[in-house]
DNA sequence: GCGATCAACTGATACGTATTGAGGCGGCAG
DNA sequence: CTGCCGCCTCAATACGTATCAGTTGATCGC
């Protein structure tokens, strides 16, 4: 926070000096004069000062008289370069460049808050109000920091489906219903006749999300509740042989994984079957609600894909409409995702016992 | 350029009206009091009212009284994410972003006047003015930009040789000149007798240290100057199979290669000496003086490459030095490459007639 | 000939903060 | 009682801009 030295740049009051007008003639000039007319004398002389003096308009000046600085902030609430996240969420970033590009807003990354330690609030401070608005993005948000920004009336959009009580807030979301349940509803076509779902332990909305499509396909097919299990992953540790073959002990056919940015728990469910001897998808079929784990020679996951390069897009799109003033309340977009046909699935191996 | 509208955001005011203090009091809570005292419990009402209303400071104030506002920009003179570009620029960007976010900066990407078209001046007004300081990236800068940015006393770092006539500017760059000397002085001690350097067309530093290096190791290997060949390339196009064979009908025996972003001229000159079926090395040595396009299962292209993150980190370093005074001058870094030893020089093919 | 309209411009003000010289107050030496 | 000092707090100001309510002249209608 030291001070700037060195040669002060011109100001308007400058170049109006220097043009013979007052310095409110020279903002009319650079901005519109909405409706208050200005001679095209005294518009050549202004901007000739302008260029003269090579002059710059002050954007923490505009900032403070509360006009917008086309400045788009980007916060991600987790780290966005490490390695083996990169791939998760670079798509969005490349959307969200882009779009604010073509929109005519630099970029802000608030990267010095980034860490889980800190919250948007770190250093007392809120470090979004540097940008008009602002695109949230991660997994592990702050519900208590979501519902502070609603408050404030920050504008911003988040990416993914998040709720917060009482508060309503905009969002960009893939349609994760949709797609589950006809992945349910296709499985049990195949005859499965009792399926597992894998969530994610975080409990946030897009696990329920999975579960509640997986509920309305179970239903839809017909498929008694109680033969939908549910149960959650914290990552790679926990998913063990041991636990797979009690899926299969249990009468378990299918299981439809919550993939996680990382996707550790499906890597580590691929590599565990691999190493057990349970064959993808003669003995189990197994599917991911979301992103799978890189396809190989041999594997091709049945997933879904959702289009990250355009929810980037839309969330910018959105959320300039919000500082403009085109839209006016929060809006949540749901988007489609893909079907990826691979061959981790198929028929239900043949019918075995299912314990009551 | 609208104006937010909303609920406004609690001030400095509204806290010392329910602390019980004035204006100024609160500021010297938040800030470091330099010498002014003040009593603790005078502190801890203000500390209160601060929780209570949820106050958050206003960087567009604190900037506009000349403070810093903890904002690197990031200027790239080419888009940074076009795929094919992506590998190249993405390590700067990693080096910048982490060692920003290790400094407590957040990160301005200027996407929104990044085309060639727009410079940094574009809209008549310096966007980088939204930033403490920049960092600058991409080989077709505007020459004018960075000496009026020299002139404005803007602090950056530049990524890359670049000198400006009668301004010294801070950069980060690779020495290009030692390591190619000394692939110079190995092909000459290969046999090799007639060399020939394809530049950039764009003329631009880099290009020269590239040219400077290859003379220096010529004459340090006793190679006669007529004998180091520098031609021009403007990209893919322009790489023919005649123009190849032109070069060993000549007596060239090895290429030195320039590259550019996309490496588009070592590209096309692997696919043009492959599809007339010229061997490399064994009719034509070639090697990259700088990055090489990417290794195959039976090739490795001897090249050297640049420590890109690293580099970003360092120009981040400089730039924070500059902005807190610690460096008061503008300073260049030069940083060393590796050898990439490939297997795309040999010994010179058997000795030709070698036209005078 | 006189109020009314209009074009072209300007003075004043507010935005929210950091800084500084000055002021209030209690105590203490002379 | 006077003068002084140390401790704490505050009023005032500047930063550069956008905006709005005037203030000029000049033109116009009748």
């Amino acid at each position: 926070m030291r001070k700037r030295v060195g040669p002060r740049r011109p100001t308007q009051v400058e170049i109006a000096r220097r043009a013979g007008v007052s310095q409110a003639t020279v903002s009319l000039v650079l901005n519109g004069t909405d409706g208050v007319p200005v001679s095209e004398q005294t518009r050549q002389r202004v901007h000739q000062a302008i260029e003269d003096l090579g002059y710059a308009v002050n954007p923490a000046a505009r900032a403070l008289r509360g006009m917008t600085v086309k400045t788009i902030g980007l916060y991600t609430f987790e780290s966005v370069f490490p390695v083996d996240q990169r791939d998760f969420y670079y798509p969005f970033l490349l959307g969200v460049e882009e779009e604010a590009a073509r929109l005519g807003y630099d970029l802000l990354l608030f990267t010095s808050a980034n860490t889980a330690r800190d919250g948007v609030y770190a250093r007392g401070h809120n470090a979004l109000l540097k940008a008009d608005g602002c695109v949230l993005l991660g997994r592990h948000i702050s519900r208590d920091d979501l519902a502070n920004l609603v408050r404030e009336d920050f504008p911003f959009v988040f990416i993914g489906r998040r709720t917060v009580d009482g508060a309503e807030l905009s969002y960009v979301a893939p349609d994760y219903v949709a797609p589950t349940r006809g992945l349910v509803e296709e499985l049990v076509a195949l005859g499965h006749r009792r399926l597992l779902l894998l969530r994610q332990i975080d409990g946030a909305e897009p696990g329920e999300d999975r579960e509640l499509g997986s509920r309305t396909g179970a239903q839809a097919a017909g498929l008694p509740a109680a033969d939908l299990l549910v149960e959650f992953s914290s990552g790679a540790e926990d998913v063990t042989a041991e636990r797979v073959s009690g899926w299969i002990r249990a009468g378990v056919t299918a299981v439809l994984v919550e993939p996680s940015e990382d996707n550790a728990t499906g890597v580590a469910l691929a590599e565990v079957t691999r190493a057990a001897g349970i064959r993808i998808p003669d003995d189990i079929s197994v599917a991911f609600l979301g992103s799978a784990p890189a396809p190989t020679a041999t594997r091709i996951w049945t997933s879904f894909e959702l289009p990250r390069v355009e929810m980037g897009r839309a969330a910018v799109d959105l959320l300039v409409k919000l500082l403009d003033g085109v839209q006016d309340r929060p809006i949540q977009l749901l988007v489609p995702c893909t079907d990826v046909r691979g061959n981790s699935i198929s028929r239900a191996p043949r019918a075995q016992v299912t314990p009551r």
